[in-house]
DNA sequence: CGGCCATTTGAAGCATGTCAAATATCGTGG
DNA sequence: CCACGATATTTGACATGCTTCAAATGGCCG
């Protein structure tokens, strides 16, 4: 699918389960005011709406949208949902999948509400990073990275203002390089001092 | 367990599954600066560290500890796994809790990262009577409440003073009314509107 | 080359944080 | 039942991190 395309809209049920292959996509969801809060960045490999294989025929909460073109894998999810009831090494995946899933929500929620904007920022970039390496998409410290600055503002209540000052800052501190879609950490363990600290 | 009681630590594997009969609990992480991040308010009702079920001999990534005296049901959390693994009534209904959980941390996220401080606390507020009354233990707005302003400061990611201003604002406004471990809201109309708006 | 969109920078305002002290509430022992 | 100390709430004054608005700069694509 193209950059920008929607997904998953809130309210909608889910008629099919995909995972990415290639491209990055957001999770996301909108509050009066027209404020958005990104509550997850989905990269290759990660499934999108893990949770529509818990329970059948209940509307999204929250919606997905293309960041950048995007090639899915197409599963059909009444199948899916068939291997993750029944015990075995699915279930498994699955359930460690999703616990995963809940311990990240959590770190998330306790950056954005504790953490200082460079905190945050720093956390995220290393986060992400580690989820990129671990698919052999980083080399280096240096990866793809398709996101502006607005989304990454939105992921962790920012503006986008705000994340701009920042970043020029850990780019003048010469902890990271960045442009023309691309990211790279160059100090990651005064990054990563930062990402605890604040 | 008695008030202060911490239930669950980081980095224990659990040895029993709870869950609360009576009182208040909550789940937090720890950040440097002994900074805190309440993740959730532990109802009459709930189940304490659901994620165990999921996979096994995993490490907690957060704590527990009881806000107030606590009478808990215990259960053998093997039993209580091998009932989730099989297909069946138990399975249906620990799948929608969790996906409950997923959306509820989802919401928690968008409040804490998008709202002010008004909104965010109208909307727990909210939350919490809303999941009171449920077990028949809100009546007609009001409600045993036994958190402190500062664990609401900490549930929202605020500063207790600044908890203690918007309260006393909305007691002011006649939107709510506290003391002495009781909370009643007086006008959910004027809250639900302002939870939304900010 | 020109137009569009993202990034960058500046200036000013405001929401929230911090520090500190006064007041109220609660639990406990006399 | 009262008095006391400890703990929670309330209030004030001030500091600051972040937002908002606005405009300039820079990169990219037709």
């Amino acid at each position: 699918v193209r950059a920008q395309h929607t997904l998953v809209r809130v309210g909608e049920l889910p008629a099919t389960h995909y995972t990415i292959r290639s491209g990055w996509a957001f999770r996301y969801v909108t509050l009066p005011e027209s404020r958005r809060q990104i509550l997850e960045f989905l990269l290759p490999g990660d499934s999108i709406s893990l949770e529509n294989l818990l329970c059948e025929e209940r509307p999204a909460a929250h919606a997905v949208k293309a960041l950048t073109a995007l090639v899915l894998c197409v599963f059909d999810p009444s199948e899916m949902r068939e291997l993750v009831r029944r015990p075995g090494k699915q279930q498994e995946t699955f359930c460690t999948t999703v616990r995963n899933h809940l311990d990240t929500m959590d770190r998330r929620l306790a950056d954005v509400g504790q953490r200082r904007a460079s905190g945050r920022i720093a956390q995220l970039l290393l986060e992400l990073e580690g989820r990129l390496r671990a698919r052999g998409l980083s080399e280096d410290g240096g990866f793809e990275f398709p996101a502006r600055q607005e989304h990454l503002a939105d992921a962790l209540g920012l503006s986008q203002v705000h994340v701009n000052r920042i970043l020029v800052g850990f780019r003048k501190d010469e902890l990271i390089a960045f442009g023309r879609g691309r990211m790279k950490i160059l100090n990651m363990q005064a990054l990563t001092s930062i990402a605890l600290e604040d």
